[in-house]
DNA sequence: TATTTGTTTAACAATTTTGTTAGCACAAAA
DNA sequence: TTTTGTGCTAACAAAATTGTTAAACAAATA
C-alpha cells in the first residue's frame, strides 16, 4: 500500500513521505545536531519507532535529505550560467536573475549546505570530485566568450570566477542574512516581497555596472 | 591566584581562561548544539567537572562567548561607516576595506551569529532594540551626505541601506562560503592569502562602480 | 599552627536522545 | 481457514551528555 487514498479519493501522503517532509523542515532549520528525531516524528504525526522503522537511523534519514539538497543546490549554481543563446551581457544578467529566483525558492538551502560542509568536509569529497571538473570546463567556455566580447568592446574584461562569486555573494546573502538584517533595517525590509524585488534589481544593477565598459 | 606564572616568569593562562579559549573555538566551529562540554574540557586540558565548577552550565559558558562575539560583530558593522573626515566616496571605499579586514580577522564570526539568530531570535531582541536606534540615526546622516554629493554630481544617488547590504554581502560571503567554494575554484583559491587580497580588491571595485557617476 | 577559603578530582546521578524488540492487527495470498 | 507479510505500537535498552557532590588538596589568612 504505497499510495494512500482517502474516501474522497484525494491522495494523502504515506507515513514515509510525512516523515521525510518533517525531517526536511527540521534539518534545514536546525541542522543535523539541532534536529531531534522525536521532534520530526511528532511533526510528522507518527511514533518515533515508526521513524526508525522506515529509516533505521537519524543518519540515514539525514542522508536522504542531504542528497536531495545537494542536487538542488547544484542546479541553482548552474542557473548562474544563463542562457547560452543570448548575447553575453544579457546572458550574465539573466543568470543573476534566475539564480536569485532559485535561491528565493530555497531560502534555507545555502545556510544548510555551508553548515554541512564545515561540519564534515570529508563527506563531500565525492560531490566536489564530480562538480569540480564540470564547473572548470564551463568556466573556460564562458571566460573565452567574455574575453572575445571584451575585445569587441562590448563589456569590461572580467574574471568569470570572481564574477560568479560576486553574484552568489549578493544573491545568497540576501536570504541567509535575512533574519539578521530584517530587524536592523526598519521600513526597508518590513515588507518581505517588496524588499526581495528591490534587492533583486539592486543585485542586477550592481553586476551590470561591474561588467559594463566604462 | 588569578594570574599564574611559570618558573621562567612567563604568564600562563588560568584554567578559566583555558576553558574560555577552548569554548570559543568549539562554539564558533560547531555551534551550540554541536559543541560538547566534555570536548571543550578536553581541549582546555581540564576535567569536565572543572568546567561546571567555573561556569555551572553549558548555557552560561555559551553566554560568555556569545556576548563577546556580538560585541565584536557590532564593531565590524560600524567599520563600514568609514572615516567621517574623508570625502564621501573615499569614505565608503575605506569602509569596504576596513570591514573586509575586520571579517578577515574573525572569519568564523558571521556564520556563528547568523546560526544563533536563526536558532533563537527571542534571545537577541535586546540587542536589536539597542542597535536599531543607533543604526537608524547613522543611516540618516550618511544618506544625507550621499544625497548632497549626488546633487553635486560627485557620485550616483544610492540608498545607503542597500549599499550596506551589498558591502556586507560580498565581504561576509567571501569568508562564510570559503570552505564551500575553495574546492570548486581550483587555482584561484588554492593560495588563501593571495585569493583574499584579490577578493578584497574585487569587492572594492564592485562597490566603487556601483556608486560612480556614469 | 589552625582555620578558612577556594580549587580539583573521581565517582555518581539525571536527563535526553537514539535505537531495538516483541508482538498485535490487518490484509492479501495460499 | 490458515498462513504470511507488512505496518504499526508500546515498552524497553543503550548510549551520550550534562550536571552534582563529597572529599582531598592547596593556598591564603588569622
Amino acid at each position: 500500500m504505497l499510495v494512500k487514498e482517502r474516501d474522497d479519493n484525494q491522495e494523502v501522503k504515506t507515513k514515509e513521505q510525512q516523515i521525510l517532509a518533517a525531517a526536511e523542515q527540521e534539518f534545514l532549520t536546525k541542522g543535523y545536531d539541532g534536529a531531534r528525531t522525536t521532534a520530526i516524528a511528532k511533526v510528522a504525526g507518527v511514533t518515533h519507532a515508526m521513524l526508525h522503522y522506515y529509516f533505521r537511523t537519524k543518519e540515514q534519514l539525514f542522508e536522504r535529505i542531504v542528497d536531495e539538497k545537494f542536487a538542488t543546490m547544484s542546479r541553482s549554481m548552474f542557473a548562474i550560467m544563463g542562457d547560452p543563446k543570448l548575447p553575453i551581457v544579457e546572458r550574465i544578467i539573466g543568470g543573476v536573475a534566475t539564480h536569485f529566483d532559485f535561491v528565493a525558492e530555497n531560502p534555507l538551502l545555502p545556510r544548510f549546505i555551508i553548515n554541512e560542509i564545515v561540519a564534515r568536509p570529508e563527506r563531500y569529497e565525492v560531490f566536489y570530485k564530480r562538480a569540480g571538473v564540470v564547473i572548470e570546463t564551463m568556466y573556460r567556455d564562458l571566460q573565452l566568450e567574455i574575453d572575445l566580447a571584451a575585445e569587441r568592446g562590448e563589456m569590461e574584461k572580467v574574471d568569470v570566477k570572481m564574477l560568479f562569486i560576486s553574484i552568489m555573494s549578493m544573491n545568497v546573502f540576501t536570504f541567509v542574512a535575512y533574519p539578521f538584517m530584517e530587524p536592523l533595517m526598519g521600513e526597508l525590509m518590513s515588507d518581505r516581497a517588496r524588499f526581495l524585488s528591490q534587492r533583486k534589481a539592486e543585485n542586477i544593477e550592481t553586476i551590470l555596472r561591474r561588467i559594463k565598459k566604462q
